[in-house]
DNA sequence: GGCATACGACTACGTATGTAGATAGTAATC
DNA sequence: GATTACTATCTACATACGTAGTCGTATGCC
């Protein structure tokens, strides 16, 4: 269950994030266009992320429906905490710091970070 | 010079960032500690950081000394970015109010965002 | 000059990942 | 009942990654 998600796989995550249970054809057809996979592609990816305890196989008469067992926002903690723990050793504001400092921040962005430090800091 | 560092790449990464050039040896010595690597591996990681063009080898008699030809602040803002783009839709602030929703956030790095935040919105 | 040592280059090997083809079973259709 | 279509399973194969051994050569010491 703690395994790592792979990129290509975290598509197919995405896909049954939005809606769940779907079928290994149906998860096929949402990621056209985002994604130029074949359907057999997108079954592999299945099955790995099955293996990896992260999605759930019910059998549906001859095929299966697939359903994320990890949590979303789990997903994103723990992958945020390893790039904070990584490259910013461990301290978030370097994170956004830099960022900032980039350019990469949006006034928007800006904006809803301190309303959010204004929340937590109440 | 776009290829990606590895976790492994990143450890010999810091090692030069912190100070370069050194040899081979250096770095591994550097690394005992932190990493239970043979020089072997070292040395390994450090050709692949050449051949990815992230590190600059220059001879220096029989053996080489070696330098990171990547900017760390690039490189961290690089992977930032591709994190906040995988999984928050590109926007920051769900990223830090996440982290602080799983209270992985210290009163530390609250203060130090308001400073911040208080800094870029001014 | 011969031997130990230090160094880079080449090779290796298991696992993960990206991407997909081939195959076999089953259900539906003619 | 035979053909067709859909499904999952198995197999495949290149590249990346983690980790390291071997080899050849140059160097320094005795």
């Amino acid at each position: 269950m703690a395994e790592r998600i792979s990129e290509s796989e975290l598509a197919v995550m995405e896909v049954l994030w939005e809606t769940s249970p779907l079928s290994a054809a149906d998860v096929g057809q949402r990621l056209e266009g985002a994604r130029d996979w074949s359907l057999q592609t997108v079954k592999t990816l299945l099955s790995r992320l099955v293996a990896k305890g992260a999605v759930a196989a019910e059998e549906d008469g001859r095929r299966y429906l697939y359903a994320p067992l990890v949590d979303r926002a789990d997903h994103s903690i723990r992958e945020s905490r390893r790039l904070v723990d990584r490259l910013f050793g461990g301290r978030v504001s370097p994170l956004v710091a830099q960022l900032a400092e980039a350019e990469t921040l949006s006034d928007d962005d800006i904006a809803e970070l301190k309303a959010l430090i204004d929340r937590l800091g109440a």
